[in-house]
RNA sequence: GCACCGGUGGCGAAGUGGCUAACGCGCUGGUCUGCAAAACCAGUAUUCGCGGGUUCGAUCCCCGCCCGGUGCUCCA
């Protein structure tokens, strides 16, 4: 079953498949690293994972790059800000990207490129164009690209410039542009600002080059993909085709995967409106990853997500449910003999997931197709009408499932430690809600005791105290499960 | 302002010109339990922003309005 996916440069839903091979060359927008990852940023790696890891199980693989911009004018100012070179800036959000992206369980791509350890070929690029017409360099030591040259110019996003008069907006610095339209390839220094020296004279890349002179040295003209948020479209995705197809007077990439921005609360999310989170911010209340990865994930990546906190305890439940359903399954007492509605309701289940994701992603109706599997199969459970190869079954759609959705491994537990022993180092206590707070103030020992001792409560049939530890420990995010093997106590 | 996208039950959402409008959470009832919790089962939108129109028939197509979002400028 192949993959048929919205392309944004037809506005069609089109077949993705690897032009030679079973290569899928990929290159999606990572992050500048100027400060920590947001829910909305990680929304579109998320998204990019989904789809990385449907075509890895459709035995595409990925040759996936994804640069770091380690350079610009956020980072310029921030490190000039702390007072340290951006070299000691940006490592550090750097390391943070990648370790959220590990709390979310995203893959990692197969290529990692920085910005700064490219410099050179975006020079050759940038003098290749020069070589050619279409970059120019202004009096302070700039160059641009010559948007007059590329009739191309707006295919990505639709727009069309013809109409557009040039001087409409115009930066102060920017006065000797040859049009207003015309974006910065190269920016010459300011005065006491890191640059490089290089043929081009001094300066740093502008936002774009970075993207089009990194994804060609990584993986050739004609990329079968090329992926990022859907404010990316224009300029910079826009930019990259105009740079890219200008020099090579070829197709830059067949493909164009945009992810739509995400919505908090029904709003816009923005730090004035106070409704702005990082993946850390949302552990540190005490939520989930797993949960926040399958927020992300469930709503199909063209829709408007809207991303509440209802919405992510609510994940929460359905992630324990399907765990709870794995191990219900893998213990399952099952007979010889199959069940062959279960069965066909599996087989059922297995080709609508299928045929949801190869539908242009539409991870909201496979993960229903993996529900409608968790009904049928605890009825059949329940129903003792189980066999072995149903089993079996249904245990490898829920690794097929996982396979792309990656949440049934616990690893909850984990990061929400990792999360916060990062708030005592970086002295952000303040920010944990008091309930993590409370509940990682108990120790597994302490906990083991409590519930030893309500254990010991209850067999006396003294009910009250029993009940009493029981709340106790409920005050403090601790929950206790009474079951046919024994006492379970877990970490709200 | 111009362009594009969306508005489906309490919440998040899928979907389709006409079969009972998926799925998750929640809620209600049941099984289980000392009581709970967990788990499981069952029920839970005469209706798809509002007003027109096209059609034998519209939530799905067209027009207008209201609301939200995105782009036009840095942004995943």
């Amino acid at each position: 079953m192949t993959l048929r996916l919205f392309n944004t440069l037809t506005s069609q839903v089109e077949e993705l498949a690897p032009v030679d091979g079973n290569e899928l060359r990929m290159y999606a927008c990572g992050p500048t690293v100027y400060d920590y990852g947001h829910i909305g940023n990680f929304r579109t790696f998320l998204q990019v994972d989904v789809l990385r890891r449907f075509l890895k199980l459709q035995g595409i693989a990925p040759r996936h790059v994804m640069n770091i911009t380690d350079v610009d004018d956020k980072i310029i100012r921030n490190a000039a800000a702390a007072g340290v070179p951006i070299g000691e800036y940006t490592p550090r959000f750097e390391n943070a990207f990648f370790e959220d992206l590990d709390a979310l369980s995203v893959e990692k791509p197969e290529v990692i490129a920085r910005a700064t350890e490219n410099i050179p070929s975006m020079v050759e690029l940038i003098e290749d164009l020069a070589k050619q017409d279409y970059a120019y360099k202004t009096e302070d030591g700039s160059w641009y690209f010559r948007i007059a040259k590329f009739p191309e110019y707006g295919k990505l996003s639709k727009k069309d410039f013809s109409g557009i008069t040039d001087g409409a907006r115009v930066d102060v610095d920017e006065y000797d542009k040859d049009s207003a339209r015309d974006f910065a390839l190269w920016k010459a220094p300011k005065p006491g600002e890191y640059h490089w020296e290089t043929s081009l004279g001094p300066g740093r890349p502008g936002w774009h080059i970075e993207c089009s002179a990194m994804a060609t040295k990584f993986l050739g003209d004609g990329l079968d993909l090329h992926a990022g948020g859907e404010d990316l479209m224009f300029p910079h995705h826009e930019n990259e085709i105009a740079q890219s197809e200008s020099a090579s007077h070829k197709c830059f990439a067949r493909h164009w995967f945009h992810v739509r921005f995400l919505l908090v609360e029904g709003r816009k999310m923005s730090k004035s409106e106070g409704n702005f989170y990082t993946l850390r911010d949302l552990l540190l209340k005490g939520y989930k990853a797993s949960a926040i990865r399958m927020l992300l994930i469930s709503v199909p990546y063209r829709q408007q997500l809207n991303f509440t906190f209802d919405g992510l305890a609510a994940e929460t439940g359905a992630v324990e449910r399907l765990r709870t359903f794995r191990d219900r399954v893998r213990s399952a007492q099952a007979g010889t003999e199959t069940n062959p509605e279960l069965a066909d309701e599996t087989a059922r289940c297995r080709r609508n997931f299928f045929e949801a994701l190869s539908n242009d992603l539409n991870t909201a109706e496979a993960r229903a197709a993996i529900f409608d599997l968790v009904r049928a199969g605890n009825a059949a459970i329940d129903a003792k009408k189980l066999g072995a190869e149903n089993v079996t079954q249904m245990l490898d759609l829920l690794s097929q499932f996982d396979a792309v959705f990656a949440v049934l491994e616990d690893n909850d537990a984990r990061w929400t430690k990792f999360a916060l022993d990062w708030a005592a180092r970086e002295n952000r206590l303040d920010q944990v809600s008091p309930e993590l707070l409370a509940q990682n103030a108990l120790g597994d020992e302490e906990i083991q005791a409590l519930v030893d001792k309500r254990t010991a409560a209850k067999r006396a049939r003294n009910f009250a105290l029993a009940d009493q530890i029981r709340n106790e420990l409920a005050e403090k995010g601790v929950l206790i499960e009474d079951s046919k093997d024994g006492v379970r106590w877990k970490r709200k």
